[in-house]
DNA sequence: CCAAGTCAAGAACAGCGTTCTCGCTTCGTG
DNA sequence: CACGAAGCGAGAACGCTGTTCTTGACTTGG
């Protein structure tokens, strides 16, 4: 590992530079970034960004993983600043932290939580920053569901198809290795299974506030978020913890 | 009311020709809507479009309206379907139809139910067409709460500002009028409340799967789908109907 | 020190939404 | 029926976009 060279550091600082532009003019104007414009805020010529990003969709897909990046950043932070023993705690911080980021920078979660850009596919590096919140609320319903907090059982049964793929989903867990010893009681497949209720919601919540579709209904958006995040505390059978 | 001029209906016509065009190329080419190549599948000059639109965003309007009334009159037909007295299974129907249309339509779906144009503001007259599927479900939910189907109230209270919300909102319910004399009796906030945490639910599981969010992870989509809907409707109290 | 590699610039191309002007056709009315 | 008005499609043009290619200057490693 030599030291890198002035020629690469200059490359990184302005990569880094161009990919902030870009940032700035995606919350100006939205989804339609223009590479000429980001260009001409640089001083360069825009054949001259071809140096840095192959294609317009090269720096978009920059730009979706560094937001679910800083997103997962956000929510984790604000999940570990809550104690472990306290479940529903964790649970309504990562909701705040999402529904916080996401209200702060729009145009990015529409970036990655909006309509996928056409003829676009998200390569395979943004797995890994695009499930660090589901791995942050599984794992705190696992933690919860150790400790005794873990709703009824569902009327209606999961039907054994969504079993085995919930199964496998459990197989590949992305979270750290190895698994907690108290989650060995769990059972992984309802608690999987609520995970991915609450998780629907919850950016189901975001989306319809961040794309507006509240706006004409409800005045008092932040009490509805936080109302419907108790129901669903409720609903995964996270229990209020005393302080 | 005299007879349209051969003039007006075919001009009528060829807009009705327009829009289907478009929503043809939408489907093909996603959001990227090229006003050239639809004036050229038609054989048009693109200035003479602007005879009939003035503009493409005007051209999306109509298509994002037509979505609405489209997809709000399939799931209205599938609720129709179903007897009055059996709320479970119109809800049901509501989820079912919802999601199969969004399916047999992703891109049309992506503009009504993705992220928002940038510099789009929709216009008064998509609210009417927009609103057909929450009103379908709050109807489907007024209904089995008079009959007595009802989920407990929620553990946690509803903050007031969300009650006021609420209240006013269902003063200016755009459903058909007078309303039902047994909506009379049930406690219209409670079940303003679980319609709205339904009707997120509802599309936050169908963006998820049209946006392919789901892809990766669960392969029986149609088995959670159905699953995730029945536990909804378990939430929401509305009991099974024995027929 | 020099060949190889990297960089910014400039010109060019095809495509886009939109505007304007021009003849031609159709309409409502006197 | 006739005539001015209005609607219509074609064509050219403007400024914008993403992208490619070529050219000349500069930095780097051997």
């Amino acid at each position: 590992m030599t030291a890198p060279s002035i020629r690469a550091r200059v490359r990184a600082e302005l990569t880094e530079e161009i990919k902030a532009v870009a940032r700035r003019h995606l919350a100006a104007d939205g989804a339609n970034l223009s590479l000429r414009a980001v260009a001409r805020d640089l001083g360069m010529v825009p054949s001259a960004l071809y140096r840095y990003f192959p294609s317009r969709d090269a720096l978009l897909t920059a730009l979706i993983t560094s937001a679910y990046d800083d997103m997962g950043a956000a929510v984790e932070a604000a999940e570990a600043a809550v104690p472990r023993a306290d479940p529903r705690g964790r649970w309504l911080a990562v909701c705040g932290a999402a529904r916080t980021w996401a209200l702060e920078h729009p145009a990015e979660y529409a970036l990655i939580y909006g309509s996928p850009v056409p003829g676009y596919a998200a390569p395979q590096d943004t797995v890994g920053p695009a499930s660090r919140v589901i791995v942050a609320v599984v794992a705190v319903l696992f933690d919860g569901a150790a400790a005794g907090h873990l709703a009824q059982g569902p009327a209606t049964p999961m039907p054994p198809a969504l079993l085995a793929d919930l199964r496998e989903l459990m197989g590949k867990w992305p979270g750290p290795e190895p698994l907690p010893r108290e989650w060995a009681a769990v059972p992984a497949e309802a608690v999987l299974a609520v995970a991915m209720t609450l998780w629907t919601q919850l950016f189901g919540l975001i989306s319809f506030e961040v794309f507006g579709r509240l706006e004409a209904m409800l005045a008092a958006r932040q009490e509805y978020f936080d109302h419907q995040v108790e129901v669903m505390a409720d609903f995964a059978g996270l229990a209020p913890t005393d302080r």
